[in-house]
DNA sequence: ATCCTGCATTTCATCTGGTGGAAGGCATGC
DNA sequence: GCATGCCTTCCACCAGATGAAATGCAGGAT
């Protein structure tokens, strides 16, 4: 078992006192941290070395510099999803034994962003560099659970995007009232299926992946911030199998981000 | 002389990287810090259990969290010119032996932001606490020089600020021309001075601080980003010995400070 | 099949480098 | 004057960081 580095950790948790007060004595530093005041000065001169924390002229206190800010990076929204998916997809898995992927839009198709399909005992196909795989909108359950649920300038702005495109694959697009009829049973249903047509591989290929899968929107109001999915080698189970044993857990999984991202947004 | 922590300092030095290089493997990190990788691997077991990074699930690489950007604070506009103005005002102060002041307006007065007072030798009243002290806009060398230079809309708001206060030290704002003067001789002069009659204090204060002072705005385009000063006891220097030993010093270091706020920006 | 390569992870003997109690300075308040 | 509070330096001790070497593991080539 690897150990971590007890200097290190101290450091971060200067850091953080330094956040709470931005403004801080040594003395402050030391009530908020309880670590000794030789130690803090060591600690200190390293973060200020490493431009993380500067002193003031006046009093000599200490005060987290844009170093720090230099340090941060522009938070992608969808960074930020796939983060707090990570962990929750990671025990779907050892749950359900079945991998799962997160979703985000990506302009004409949606892309992987997170899957634990490294994770299941049962995928022997577990390529890494699956994350940024294009998927297909309108024929994917993933695409369908997204679209079903997301606001409607949204639905429209995708489809309307889709109409344009010469693909044969997004046909649907310019067949409104069979889409409209699709987008409702999904809605009925309360999660997103495959077309039955569809046969998986990549946006833009027909490789079949004989897979099936069914996907649930991250839904946080009238956002969605993205579609987890359930995936299993079709010939191993029937759809219904899985929709009664596993959709519970993959709707808790579900609801479990959106609540971690809205955790983040108060804090 | 106290040491720095070098376990501590490559811990920074592998959040570095990692922003240089958003996604990384352990190889990735290695590359670009040379850093054994056992002993990455307990740096970036550190900082995944303090939140700061995460792996992804899909292939282990690693990644900054938004646990970093919870560590980040909102960027004060003067915050940043105080840490830039700092060590340029320590500098300076060892140079000519008087100390300065980094002034930034506040509503109907000025405060101090940073000050060197500390450091000079000959200046005994160093109080603490100095920062967060306010300064009357119209009489002070500072309040004068930054008005000068400050871009028209932003000198029409303040003026007209005091025009509503009813304080007996803000009459001037009541007396356009004579205060136009003022402010054309500031500029010609290209420094400002007290008011012959104003004689230092807290704003609100009449209190004699014995002092004189001379003061040059953060010039950044059209834009003004504070004051600083050199202030000395009256009756030991006349005005103009100061203007000669020490103005183009003053000057030099309000153009360090403003390059050096540029330079951060452009990163 | 087998070998090979590249990368992640674990182990462990070595000894550096982090640690914190004690003491020294230096202001300010009483 | 003495007392107090805080910052800083010193230094002897040894926990804890270190990294070379070994192990494990997956994918690609032959």
């Amino acid at each position: 078992m690897t150990k971590t580095i007890r200097s290190l950790e101290r450091g971060l948790q200067v850091l953080k006192a330094l956040n709470a007060a931005p403004i801080s004595s040594l003395q402050d530093v030391h009530r908020l941290t309880r670590i000794p005041k030789p130690t803090l000065l060591r600690i200190l001169l390293t973060l200020e070395q490493s431009g993380i924390v500067s002193r003031r002229l006046a009093d000599g206190r200490y005060r987290v510099s844009s170093g720090l800010t230099r340090l941060t990076r522009k938070p992608d929204r969808y960074d930020r999803v796939a983060e707090a998916a990570a962990p929750v997809l990671d025990r779907l898995c050892q749950k359900v034994s079945w991998p799962s992927d997160l979703m985000v839009p990506a302009g004409d198709h949606l892309e992987v962003r997170e899957t634990s399909r490294t994770q299941s005992p049962f995928m022997t196909y577990y390529s890494k560099d699956r994350v940024g795989m294009p998927v297909n909108w309108l024929l994917s359950a993933v695409g369908r659970a997204y679209l079903a649920y997301c606001p409607e300038h949204e639905r429209k702005k995708v489809i309307s995007l889709l109409r344009k495109s010469d693909r044969q694959e997004n046909w649907l697009a310019r067949d409104q009232k069979r889409l409209d009829e699709v987008l409702s049973e999904t809605r009925e249903r309360g999660y997103g299926l495959r077309d039955p047509a569809f046969v998986g591989g990549p946006y833009g290929t027909q490789a079949p992946d004989g897979l099936a899968g069914m996907a649930v929107p991250l839904r946080d109001g009238s956002r969605v911030h993205g579609v987890i999915n359930i995936i299993w080698p079709r010939a191993a189970r029937p759809i219904e199998d899985l929709v009664r044993d596993c959709l519970p857990d993959l709707r808790a999984a579900a609801e479990e981000i959106v609540a971690e991202l809205r955790g983040h947004k108060s804090v």
